[in-house]
DNA sequence: TTGAAAGCGCTAACAC
DNA sequence: GTGTTAGCGCTTTCAA
């Protein structure tokens, strides 16, 4: 065909406002071009993150992303959930923040391509995590070789993996250097159970370093500090997880883990990819993503009293 | 057919994976139950609360949303990314978060149902947008009030029509009550660029209030603030936008004006839906949304020697 | 009540 | 190179 020929046809398609069916398109090539994302929430830090992440490696794959979210953390909430998305218009699904155990009913035709964020899932599905537990393990001894005696924890809410394994890796890491592990205080992800916790530590005067498993449960441990008049990092060390943007600007800047969640969105859609083009030689490929630990303002050795 | 049968075919249904094939149904409905949403980045504010409603509003009505991003803020980045939604697989369309003139290059297919959050799309198209003139009129009250001369301002980025009308209702009190407006200062929605305009405004003890276009400038401008020992809010007064969670626990808690964003995406989504059944009686309505003054206590009268 | 057939819009294969 | 056709899997209509 002429290239003249050819931008006439183009042209009157504009004009005509003619689209392909997609429908069609997708019924005779039995792809959708269209991969399935199913998560809880999407206004928190590590899902919106990972989902803007996944967001932009889809596009570069010319891949449209169809969103699920489930209404809640319950298990019966999830199963539901993924059948409704299976059997959405996908050629595959990504599943980000697994609560409870809801993944291990998750049950997927054979064969339907399926990659998971969570750690359990290893050798049984693709999946990526991230390595939350050397993370722990740094948090930990950066802040003991600052000359800290112990770490306190405001850990995240009991039925989330990754909270369970970022306190495993602080009291392993406080064991392993024979320091004494306070109970954690327990938290749910949301600055306000931070505010909380914080108040409870800052009547402690014991208490000289706090990690916590998120940015936003720090930034509300900070706040109960500041209201309790113990300075930061005068009398007590913070440190947060995520890296969230706001960090840098916190009251002061919070040192952190900082998760590399471009990364971790770009290898769960090549993972899917791979599946969909049944490019996998390994059964269940795992991707472990560092996490890099940010030192700001919000850390300093303890008070000389101490 | 007998409640038995039918029960024995589900039963098959399951064993053998069968699910119906999505496209096929879509081809010979003419409908695939999903709309698409246009933004830019889902990683911020805004975009991310007001697409966590609408995802939520989708799913009370039995709807997918399949997402693209807009890879740049720049003007040819639109229309291509819309071509591609509009020939996506979907109902409708949802854009928000329209920057520069954008919006009115969009053009779609004659009787292709789109809703905007855009002010100057109304009478146009349908929109969905925050009352900002009217908050940005309560903040300036508000600081007035306390007894503060006049009110700085941080800008957001100067091609986004909400940080235009912003400062457009900022400037617009500030005359209708005979007090000065000063140039504001350019910033581009980053806590980043809240904290360089929170420097200079550190410097200038003639500020004693300062409204920012959103909370993460804020959070800017009180790190900038503290850095260079001005208190906040004995000296200075800080008031942000949108009423971001961390907002509560930043130090001091900010003052802010909250926007209703699940409002919006419910809002959104009812217009999509009414256009979709073709059941809106009105060509182009447009659903004003109000925003809350939220007092917390980054706000305060003015030093008294000022 | 049950069954058969046509057709949604596209593409790949095949015949001209 | 150009034109025609069959069929993807579903639903709806019409016939038995």
């Amino acid at each position: 065909m002429k290239p003249a020929t050819r931008d006439r046809v183009l042209i009157a398609m504009e004009q005509l406002g003619y689209s392909p069916n997609l429908a069609a398109r997708a019924l005779r090539h039995g792809r959708y071009g269209t991969i399935g994302l199913l998560a809880h929430r999407f206004d928190r830090t590590g899902e919106a993150a990972t989902t803007d992440a996944v967001l932009r490696a889809a596009a570069e794959n010319d891949l449209t992303v169809t969103i699920l979210t489930v209404p809640s953390t319950d298990a019966d909430g999830w199963t539901p959930a993924a059948k409704r998305l299976q059997h959405q218009a996908t050629d595959g699904l990504i599943v980000i923040r697994n609560e409870l155990e809801s993944v291990k009913r998750l049950t997927f035709p054979a064969g339907f391509p399926v990659v998971v964020s969570d750690h359990r899932m290893e050798g049984v599905l693709p999946c990526v995590v991230a390595d939350e537990i050397a993370a722990t393990r740094a948090a930990v001894d950066y802040l003991m070789d600052l000359g800290h005696r112990t770490v306190h924890h405001v850990a995240g809410p009991q039925d989330s993996e990754p909270a369970r394994r970022r306190e495993i890796g602080w009291r392993a890491r406080l064991r392993e250097r024979g320091a004494i592990a306070y109970e954690p205080l327990p938290g749910d992800w949301t600055a306000e159970s931070g505010f909380r916790a914080g108040r409870t530590l800052a009547a402690n005067p014991e208490v000289t370093a706090v990690f916590c498993a998120n940015d936003e449960m720090a930034f509300g441990v900070l706040h109960a500090l500041h209201d309790m008049g113990r300075r930061v990092p005068g009398d007590v060390s913070v440190i947060g997880f995520d890296g969230i943007p706001l960090g840098v600007h916190s009251y002061p800047p919070l040192t952190t883990l900082k998760q590399d969640f471009r990364t971790i969105g770009a290898e769960l859609v090549r993972l899917l990819v791979d599946q969909i083009n049944n490019e996998n030689a390994d059964h269940a490929p795992h991707v472990i993503v560092p996490i890099e630990l940010v030192v700001r303002k919000s850390t300093a050795p303890p008070p000389p009293a101490s």
